[in-house]
DNA sequence: CGAACGCTTCGGCGGCGGGCGAAGCATCTC
DNA sequence: GAGATGCTTCGCCCGCCGCCGAAGCGTTCG
């Protein structure tokens, strides 16, 4: 009883991935990298706001810790997100920093178009991929739970109808992810909306489709998508999702 | 172009986050709190590590982060998570710490407790953790999808017959806990075996009728709880959990 | 082949922040 | 009221770590 209890193996671990993550710089490089996109080191010293060399050490640290991993081609050196495990942490961290006291929010219209449609990782977030998940929800096309959700029958009939993609998507069922292979759907909890979206093969699934169809557009450097008009149309007859959650604030 | 992306408000409320977090002392203060119950200043001290006027300071940020809520009573300050979402989060970090790369993992008995039966949060997880998710979603009383969970209408009948507490539970439906109440079900990825284990309001009622039954017991300064043997046998004819999933190793 | 480019390593600087001892407030006990 | 206990505040020290400029390696281009 005298000494600490555990020196823990395990609690000096979750310190140094946190401490990791708890460095502005090194924030601002995961949270590019959350757009589920890889970047070469100099455009995340661009994001990161500080010097090549600085960004180079950051990177070097977060792939060691196995946050990150590298691919080089030609003289570029690309970095992506090593799992969605880390996107999923981080979207936890958002959210409670989103709910802590509230310090001064200036809501910039950067900020706006991040709430409106964004990518997470490599599904769709904000207030679209919340419609969407309660669109799907409100059909019995899939079936937002606690946390999580289940895809039913008739909504893999739906969405199996919607794209090739999709219909691969939906190949392996509804597994509890706990085999290796990637949940089909999983949810996230939206840090703005404060409502779950869709994330899994699905949520991916779901964003490649919106991509592919033209549906949406990435901002470049940024991990805000813009709603096209032919997106605006497919969204509210696909989905009936409502132009108030289709457009900015 | 020139500008950094987003002197992000919330990307710098991330790291802030992070970087509480991110220290060994405030990892182990938080890791202690994980229990869910509430302890004294002093308690923590000892479980941080450092001194007692160190543990302060940490307290403080942690508490003006929104982190952690104190309660004064007679002398003694009492400290505890202030929602299951910090929890949720730290559960997310340790998954990741136990992804990462393997260090040295000389697997301690205390090591080995906490891997069969230890509280998380306010509900259980490790090897009897999983097992009772997994036996509910065998019978069909829950429906454990991805990242997620249902309670079925059998499953509301066989789990109401347990217990009040159980039964008061169940009395608000499967609702996505966005409106603010607690969600009745949801999961959590279980660092030691990799699958999912129930929290969520039902996760609660589920650990605290264990305690009241005497099927389980809080180890003293630890999170991890002994199955008495009591526990064995009814684990073993309510929810046919075989006898290796209820002893260590 | 030399120049330009992308990225990393090295060396040194500076500041933030965790750590403790001593002292200051509370609260409970005798 | 005096003393003990629990916790916090203050002042200080020291080490770690983020940051940059300069230099070193590898790749690409003219």
């Amino acid at each position: 009883m005298s000494n600490p209890p555990c020196p823990a193996a395990s609690a000096n671990d979750i310190a140094t991935i946190a401490a990791l993550i708890g460095d502005p710089a090194r924030t601002n490089i995961l949270s590019a990298l959350m757009g589920g996109q890889a970047l070469t080191a100099g455009e995340l010293s661009w994001h990161a706001g500080v010097g090549a060399p600085t960004t180079s050490g950051h990177l070097a640290k977060l792939s060691e810790a196995g946050l990150l991993v590298m691919e080089r081609q030609g003289r570029h050196r690309y970095y992506r997100l090593a799992s969605a495990d880390i996107a999923h942490t981080m979207e936890s961290l958002m959210a409670l920093a989103a709910t802590g006291p509230r310090r001064h929010r200036p809501p910039s219209p950067k900020d706006e178009a991040l709430r409106t449609a964004r990518t997470c990782y490599d599904h769709l977030a904000g207030r679209l991929g919340t419609a969407l998940a309660g669109s799907l929800d409100a059909r019995g096309h899939v079936i937002v739970g606690d946390g999580g959700a289940l895809v039913t029958e008739a909504g893999r009939d739906f969405l199996a109808g919607l794209g090739a993609g999709l219909g691969a998507a939906l190949a392996d069922g509804n597994g509890d992810g706990a085999g290796g292979g990637r949940p089909l759907c999983r949810v996230c909890l939206d840090w703005s909306e404060r409502r779950h979206h869709l994330a899994g093969r699905l949520g991916a699934a779901l964003l490649t489709c919106s991509l592919e169809r033209g549906w949406i557009a990435r901002i470049p450097d940024s991990r805000a998508v813009t709603i096209t008009d032919a997106g605006k149309q497919a969204f509210s007859t696909v989905f009936d999702i409502t132009a108030e959650h289709l457009a900015p604030k």
